[in-house]
RNA sequence: GGAGGCGUGGUGUAGCGGUUAACAUAUUGCCCUGUCAAGGCAAAGAUCGCGGGUUCGAGACCCGUCGCCUCCGCCA
C-alpha cells in the first residue's frame, strides 16, 4: 500500500549495522506483512493497541506508526511467552519474535491491511509499561480539547494523527519535488527580521545586543522573496513559518506554514497555471481525490460577491445569488420599492426543495431560523416565499401577496425556482446583502448536505481592487499588499479613480477557504513610489520602512510575481479535517497556550534584566 | 473588544430544585485456546471546573471567575 522501501532496506541490511550498535528490534514494520511472507521468522516493535486474553490464547494488536499487525501467544506452544504477555495492557511498548503464519480459515480481518495473517511470537519482551492512557487511543471517540492538547503526544499516537501528519509529509514532500523539477530552489529567509507597519500585528523579539530594539517574526517572506528576485534567482520557494500574532480561528493559528514562490519573467497566467498544475497533482496523485472543476474556474472579486457573497466561494455547490432588483423593486412590498429607489440591491437566494413537504408551521419555522441567521449576519429580516409541491398549489410566505401573477412567474424564469423550493429574499446596502447571502449559502449547503469532505472544488478569484476605502482612517488601504502591481490597463486610474483599479492579484478558493493568494508586483520605482501617498503614506516614513526595497528596485529587477498557500489549510482540506489543528502536531488554543508546556509563561527576571525589558501588570489587574 | 455553547468517576454522556448522582466504556481481579470495539462474573472509581449567592435543601437557579470550543471584530 504504501512505499517503506528506504525503511526496508535498512531492516532487511541488518548485518550493515554498526559494530557495537543494537541490533534494530524490529525486521519488518506493523503494516507491511501479507500473506506472501507467510513462514517468514520475523521481529516486530511497538505500542500494544488491543489486547485479547482469551486464557490460553493471547491476542495483541500490535501497532506502530505503519500500521496494526495481530500477534498470537499460545500458551501450550510457548508457556513463557504466555506469562509474559499475560502482564501486558495498551500502550505498552514490546518487542516480539515470531513466525509469520496465514490466519486460519474463517478468520482474517478485512478491516486490516495486514489482516489476512497473523505472527505467532515464541518470545516476546516488554521494552517499556504506561500507565493507563488518560483517553482512547484505539477508539474515535470526541475528547474534551484540553485534556488532548495536554496529552498531545498521546492524541498524535492516534491513528487519525498519525494519517493526517503522514499526509501532511507527502503533500510537502510531493510539493518540493515538483518544484525541484522546474527549475525552483528553496531559499531559507530569516525568522528574525524587520517590523512592518501595515497588515497584521507584529511577534516581537527584543534583541539583547541592541537594547531598546526588537525583531518582528515574519508574517510572510513577502519583500525577502521579492529581493531573491532582485538578486536573479529567478525561481524561488520556500516552505516557511510564518506569524501573525492576531485572534485564532478554526482555520488560523498564531504560527503557520505557507508555502511561498516567486518567480521572475512571468505574467499572471503563467503563476497561476503553475500553481494549477500542482494542486491538481496534489489533489490527486496525494490526497487520491480529484477536483471537481477542471480546469479552475475564474470568477472576478465582484461576480464572486454578486453571486455568492463571498472572495472565497465553495464551489462544490452552485447556490448562486440572483439579482431580481427589476423584479422585486415594482412589487407593492414597501421595503423592495423603497430599497430599489434607493439603489439598494434586491437579491434571491434559492433553497432548493426546502419547503418540500413541510407543513405550514415547520415552513414558518424553518423561515424564522433562516432569518435569524440573516439578522445575525447583519440583514434587518429576511423575506420568503415558498412553492408548493404541485404545480397549482399558491405560493407561501408573507410576501407573496404583494407581487402580481406576472412578478412571481419572471421571478421564478429568472431564479429557476421548482415545486418544492423557498426564495430567500435579501436587500439591504451591498456590503450586508452579500455578507448574509455568504452566511445563507453556507448555512444552506450543510443543511442540504452539499458539502462533503470527500470532494473538492478549486476556483480563480481575480481582478481584485488595488484599494478598499479605509472610512476611520480617510485612506485608501491596499487590498493584498503595496506591492502589488495594478493590472495595465488600469494603470492610468491611480491617479484619476484609485477605488476603481483593478490588481494583477489573483486567490485560490477551495471548499469555501482561501487557499492560496499571489500577484503580479510592482517592478518599476516609479510606480512603486506613486503607492505610498495613496494609501496615506509620506516618503519619508516610507524610506524609514521600506528604504531597502526602493533601493533595491534601482539595480535592474526583472518583472516578477508569486504566490502564498497556506500548507495548513490545504492539508487540512486535503484530510477533510474541520480544523486547523488536526493537521498541525503542536498547535495552540484559542488563547494562543499551549497547554502541554505552558506556553506563554514568564520570564525570570534575570532574562528581563539582559533584555532590558520591565513588564509593568496588564491594565486590568491594575484596575483592581 | 464582543456574542454564543460547553465544563458531572480516566473518557464520553444522562440527570435541570429533594435520587444511594445514572449509563456506556476504560481500569483492577477471577474465568475462558480463535479473538479482532472479544466474552462472562465481580470490584473499585465523582466533594458535579473554581468562588460567592438564592433556598429548609443546589450538580441543577443567579452572579462572578477560570479553561476549552465556534463565530463577529481583527487577520495588508
Amino acid at each position: 500500500m504504501l512505499c517503506f522501501s528506504a525503511i526496508l532496506d535498512r531492516f532487511a541490511s541488518k548485518s550493515l549495522t554498526i559494530a557495537g550498535a543494537a541490533a534494530m528490534l524490529k525486521t519488518h514494520t506493523c503494516g507491511e506483512l501479507r500473506l506472501q511472507h507467510a513462514g517468514l521468522r520475523v521481529e516486530l516493535a511497538g505500542w500494544v493497541y488491543r489486547r485479547r486474553d482469551q486464557g490460553g490464547i493471547i491476542f495483541l494488536d500490535v501497532r506502530d506508526r505503519w500500521g496494526i499487525t495481530q500477534v498470537v501467544i499460545d500458551e501450550s506452544a510457548s508457556p513463557e511467552a504466555h506469562d509474559a504477555a499475560g502482564q501486558f495492557r495498551n500502550e505498552y511498548v514490546i518487542h516480539i519474535k515470531g513466525t509469520v503464519r496465514a490466519r486460519p480459515e474463517g478468520t482474517a480481518n478485512s478491516e486490516l491491511a495486514t489482516g489476512e495473517v497473523e505472527v505467532v511470537a515464541d518470545e516476546v519482551e516488554l521494552l517499556n509499561a504506561s500507565k493507563t492512557p488518560p483517553f482512547y487511543i484505539n477508539q474515535e471517540t470526541k475528547i474534551d480539547e484540553t485534556v488532548r492538547m495536554k496529552y498531545r503526544y498521546l492524541d498524535l499516537r492516534r491513528p487519525r494523527m498519525q494519517d493526517n501528519l503522514v499526509l501532511r509529509h507527502k503533500v510537502i514532500k510531493f510539493i518540493r519535488d515538483f518544484l525541484d523539477v522546474r527549475g525552483f530552489i528553496e531559499v531559507e529567509t530569516p525568522i528574525l527580521f524587520k517590523t512592518t507597519p501595515e497588515g497584521a500585528r507584529d511577534f516581537l523579539v527584543p534583541s539583547r545586543m541592541n537594547p531598546g530594539t526588537f525583531y518582528a517574526l515574519p508574517q510572510s517572506p513577502q519583500q525577502l522573496k521579492q529581493l531573491l528576485m532582485v538578486a536573479g534567482y529567478e525561481r524561488y520557494f520556500q516552505v516557511a513559518r510564518c506569524f501573525r500574532d492576531e485572534d485564532l480561528r478554526g482555520d488560523r493559528q498564531l504560527e503557520f506554514t505557507q508555502l511561498d514562490i516567486e518567480m521572475s519573467f512571468v505574467r499572471r497566467e503563467d503563476v497561476m497555471a503553475l500553481i494549477e498544475e500542482m494542486m491538481i497533482a496534489v489533489t490527486e496523485q496525494v490526497a487520491g481525490m480529484t477536483p471537481m472543476h477542471k480546469p479552475f474556474p475564474r470568477i472576478t472579486y465582484q461576480d464572486a460577491l454578486e453571486k455568492y457573497g463571498s472572495d472565497k466561494p465553495d464551489m462544490r455547490y452552485d447556490l448562486a445569488a440572483v439579482d431580481v432588483t427589476d423584479i422585486a423593486g415594482k412589487s407593492a412590498f414597501p421595503v423592495f420599492v423603497s430599497n430599489a429607489g434607493e439603489g439598494k440591491p434586491i437579491k434571491v437566494l434559492r433553497a432548493p426543495g426546502m419547503a418540500g413537504s413541510l407543513s405550514g408551521t415547520q415552513l414558518r419555522k424553518t423561515a424564522e431560523e433562516l432569518e435569524t441567521l440573516a439578522r445575525s449576519a447583519g440583514a434587518k429580516g429576511l423575506a420568503w416565499m415558498a412553492l408548493g409541491e404541485k404545480e397549482e398549489d399558491e405560493v407561501k410566505g408573507p410576501i407573496g401577496k404583494f407581487f402580481t401573477v406576472e412578478q412571481k412567474v419572471a421571478l421564478f424564469e429568472r431564479t429557476g425556482a421548482k415545486p418544492g423550493d423557498i426564495l430567500l429574499f435579501i436587500s439591504d446596502q451591498r456590503e450586508v446583502v452579500y455578507n448574509v447571502i455568504d452566511t445563507l449559502r453556507r448555512h444552506l449547503a450543510n443543511q442540504l448536505g452539499y458539502t462533503d469532505p470527500n470532494k473538492i472544488a478549486f476556483a480563480w478569484v481575480i481582478d481584485f481592487p488595488m484599494f478598499y476605502w479605509n472610512e476611520e482612517e480617510q485612506r485608501w488601504d491596499p487590498s493584498q499588499h503595496m506591492f502589488t502591481a495594478t493590472l495595465p490597463e488600469d494603470l492610468p486610474l491611480l491617479d484619476t479613480d484609485p477605488g476603481k483599479a483593478r490588481g494583477s492579484q489573483y486567490d485560490l478558493a477551495c471548499n469555501g477557504y482561501e487557499v492560496a493568494g499571489g500577484s503580479i508586483r510592482i517592478h518599476d520605482r516609479a510606480i512603486q513610489e506613486k503607492m505610498f501617498p495613496l494609501i496615506g503614506q509620506t516618503m519619508e516614513r516610507a524610506r524609514e520602512q521600506f528604504g531597502h526595497m526602493l533601493e533595491a528596485f534601482e539595480y535592474g529587477v526583472p518583472p516578477h510575481g508569486g504566490i502564498a498557500s497556506g500548507l495548513d489549510r490545504l492539508v487540512m482540506i486535503l484530510a477533510g479535517e474541520p480544523n486547523i489543528r488536526e493537521v498541525i502536531a503542536f498547535p495552540k488554543t484559542q488563547q494562543g497556550a499551549d497547554i502541554m508546556a505552558g506556553a506563554p509563561s514568564e520570564a525570570e527576571p534575570k532574562q528581563l534584566d539582559e533584555l532590558s525589558i520591565k513588564v509593568v501588570p496588564p491594565k486590568s489587574e491594575a484596575k483592581s
